[in-house]
DNA sequence: CCAATAAATGAGATCGATCTCATTGCACTG
DNA sequence: CAGTGCAATGAGATCGATCTCATTTATTGG
């Protein structure tokens, strides 16, 4: 590939006016300026990025680390960080965590070493997270997303999960629902999982309802009816229930139907999250909508602010509560 | 950030020494090694990525393009490549052309200036691509995912769009149905599509039954229900419909059933792509499945041969047909 | 104990773009 | 026509790691 200064000796000047005729157009003289660019046209020359960021000292690149892509609230998330950052300039590397700390720490380093400009990160807990200890020590600019703000110190952006969650929980009361449950995936993984909780139990509390203990699943984005069984049967039996996130309410309505029983007739069931798809289901999804597109852009917004040496404190985005055909008034009895 | 000159200053050595410190230990007596790494350690070194990536003309960086990460098959391969990159140590960068040609243009441009060690990318239509034209005279290794290999010239990774429609359609004739209809998005905007229709055309021919024409939807992953209503009216109306993508198949679902229908007693749906979330919906989505994570690992394994200078040609990888309840036998009337 | 060989280290160039500072060239003015 | 000033250009250093080649230091045998 041709570099400046074969083009600046093919145009007859010095590899500082080459660069000129790009970067600063105006500082050439008109004919000269032509000279490069055509020796550039003939030589295919095209700017090599690396020197570039090695020179100016920016990369222009945003490290990206979510937990995984298969969930959309992230992908949905991603995409609209990649229209924002390329708006911008910058570059998105991506990357997953599975939720494995060991994997959050190779990536971190990594992206580190590749001096990314910033990063943008959802760990597992912020709270306690040994990368985050780490970042702290760092100058790169550190933006969380999804994670709630808590003690880690780090900016984040997302929305206020317990009164979220609070929200989803005074939809059902407000049907008429007074044997409301919760259902998660692994809770340790996952601090918004446990502030959810926390607002569902709020908002129990409030209506003097009893909030039950959560039903915890294996897996994060399926669910398996054998643990909710005992907690459908008898007098004592749910009527509605929230999922920490929209997988997990998809796939448990599936499987309840599956199992002969009716959403929203002989459950009504609610996710969290947001995610496009669940309004084209039939029950649709009600949910808490979480503005992942919102959340996304605004995530690089702000981490483009600190890059510039803006200090920054994103307020919490807003939540809106999505009605869905999934949860609807109990079946009296 | 300190750097190794800074380093080797503390550990009394030259740049030579400590850079062999780290990348040819075993050159770098015993001793001399530990003070360059006691130094490393106080000032905390850490190596920069983009010094190495122009000295050793190589980035170690995938470029990737996708369509949109809305869409769940393209975030599942995503996810996958990811891992394999990683585990060979290249990052990606990620990038989504949203189907518009002129992004696609840019995207490119900018991730051969970043001298991406290769590429890889879903583009609109593989035969007719300006991007592709502007490749074909670069050096840089590309490679296309879910597009047909076709006459592009370049290497591909996907399934046989044509033999996996074709299966599709034959299960439902199997079933015993007998007026089936296929329905896309803005077909122009997707080669696939259109392949996928023409396996759909040869499975209808050989079972002597008529072809409909293609319903277009405006929307990649939207159903309409409106421009289907004639289709569904009427002595002859359809009792199968496949949908080009599994977005489109669960909107219809759920419209279908707004609008009081019976999924699959008043019309069976079938899919195509086997998004992980089918299978949890109730009815399940019958589809065919492509394999969205061997496809991902496959395209960066190919590239990363492509890279280390081998032709490659990767076979057609295998579909899979998914049964599920929202294909079943039509109403006999 | 010195020569010969091997091991360890250093000096300097390189990757490609860009910045600073110095110099050349040109126009305008008195 | 010489002098002042600005516009245009060039020479060289810089960013950080690494490679080549030369040089110094250590080891072994005679």
């Amino acid at each position: 590939m041709a570099d400046l200064l074969t083009v600046a000796k093919l145009a007859g000047v010095s590899r500082a006016t080459a660069a000129r005729a790009f970067s600063s157009p105006e500082l050439v003289r008109p004919a000269t300026r032509e000279r490069v660019f055509n020796a550039a046209q003939q030589l295919a020359f095209r700017p090599n990025k690396v020197a570039q960021q090695l020179r100016s000292q920016a990369t222009q690149m945003i490290g990206v680390m979510v937990p995984s892509l298969d969930n959309p609230v992230f992908a949905e998330q991603l995409q609209a960080m990649e229209v924002a950052a390329r708006a911008a300039g910058y570059s998105l590397i991506v990357t997953t965590s599975e939720y494995s700390p060991s994997r959050e720490s190779e990536i971190v380093e990594e992206m580190l070493r590749q001096r990314a400009d910033g990063l943008v990160l959802t760990v597992a807990e912020a709270d306690n997270s040994a990368v985050l200890d780490k970042l702290r020590l760092e100058t790169t600019p550190c933006l969380l997303v999804y994670n709630p703000p808590g003690s880690s110190g780090f900016p984040s952006v997302g929305v206020d999960n317990r009164a979220a969650s609070a929200d989803a929980t005074r939809h059902l009361i407000a049907l008429g629902h007074e044997r409301i449950g919760m259902v998660a995936g692994p809770l340790l993984q996952s601090d918004r999982a446990q502030q959810r909780f926390e607002g569902y139990c709020r908002a129990m509390d409030e209506a003097g309802l009893i909030p039950r203990p959560l039903v915890e699943m294996a897996h994060h984005t399926q669910a398996d009816l054998t643990r909710l069984t005992s907690a459908l049967q008898g007098a004592d039996a749910l009527t509605g229930v929230i999922c920490t996130n929209d997988l997990l309410a998809i796939s448990l309505m599936g499987e309840l139907q599956r199992a002969g029983f009716r959403v929203p007739d002989d459950l009504s069931v609610m996710g969290f999250d947001g995610i496009a798809l669940g309004k084209h289901l039939y029950p649709s999804l009600c949910t808490i909508e979480q503005p992942r597109a919102e959340i996304g852009r605004c995530a690089v917004h702000t981490l483009l602010a600190m890059i510039r040496g803006e200090r920054c404190a994103p307020a919490p985005l807003p939540h809106a509560l999505r009605k869905g055909e999934s949860a609807g008034t109990p079946a009296s009895r």
